[in-house]
DNA sequence: AAATTATCTGAACACCTGCTCATACTTTAG
DNA sequence: CTAAAGTATGAGCAGGTGTTCAGATAATTT
């Protein structure tokens, strides 16, 4: 893992806005692809299992109301019935929900009484979430 | 757009590694929510639109085949064929990830005689991808 | 011109996801 | 104790996703 890391990392290379858009790289290649091209790409693509990882991570992201119900809970704790009332979903829908985002351990709870209070378990993921709100605010986007 | 920013941004505020994890906030609060509450939280979570847009973006990282797509070219440019090599998927599979790839403005390509060269088009994609991936690198994720 | 190469696209199919519904469980209220 | 509240969970179903397959297009080669 540690001696991974580096490639890992060097996979995708910092944003490097110094080279300009106008300097095209190597462009007519030979086709198809030597061993040795074919093998340098090995190196340097993601391998299925992390790739696997990650994927499985940001289809945790990938659902609105996963989303919204992360929004409240970055907030305050909630429990299930506040946030079923406040996202007008049924109450066995957030439960399911919260079930998904507990396995991510996106959020843990926390049973008083009758009610589950739920609250954000990983500080990463109110990093990615700002990242992307900015990202998709911009005229560009 | 802009007035809206400063109330989307704090609809998940800062880490806050301050505030310890004992001292929990009020945690018994009526039931059913106060309609103030419930108009405080309305206020405070996601618009379903903004999740919406925020949940297609994620989700289309959420593939593993397109985020290795994405590691390979975050390096350098690539043709259909040359990706479908290094992947071992079938050149149509490709192109079909490609398109969703395109659609979301996260590559573009540049068709040179038969061959289309694909690049990145997006810079905040590899942010986003080394954050997670740093994420998932951690001993407790 | 015909054949080949590189890519694109739509249809079809298998798989996955998120909801509802019914039900069960646990805790509080009467 | 019984009833109700709050939550959890499995089954089932509608809708979405990613692949393969067949076919089309455009550029190159023979």
């Amino acid at each position: 893992m540690v001696v991974s890391r580096s490639a890992a990392v060097s996979a995708i290379p910092a944003g490097d806005p110094a080279r300009g858009e106008g300097d095209v790289p190597v462009c007519d290649r030979a086709y198809p692809p030597s061993r040795d091209r074919l093998e340098t790409m090995a190196q340097r693509v993601l391998s299925m299992e992390k790739a696997q990882r990650m994927a499985e991570f940001f289809s945790i992201l990938s659902d609105p109301n996963r989303l919204r119900l992360l929004s409240l809970l970055a907030e305050e704790e909630l429990c299930v019935c506040d946030l079923a009332a406040a996202l007008e979903m049924s109450e066995s829908a957030v439960s399911h929900q919260l079930r998904t985002l507990r396995a991510a351990r996106l959020v843990r709870y926390d049973k008083r009484g009758r009610r589950a209070f739920y609250r954000l378990d990983d500080h990463h993921v109110l990093d990615l979430y700002r990242s992307v709100e900015h990202h998709l605010d911009e005229p560009c986007g």
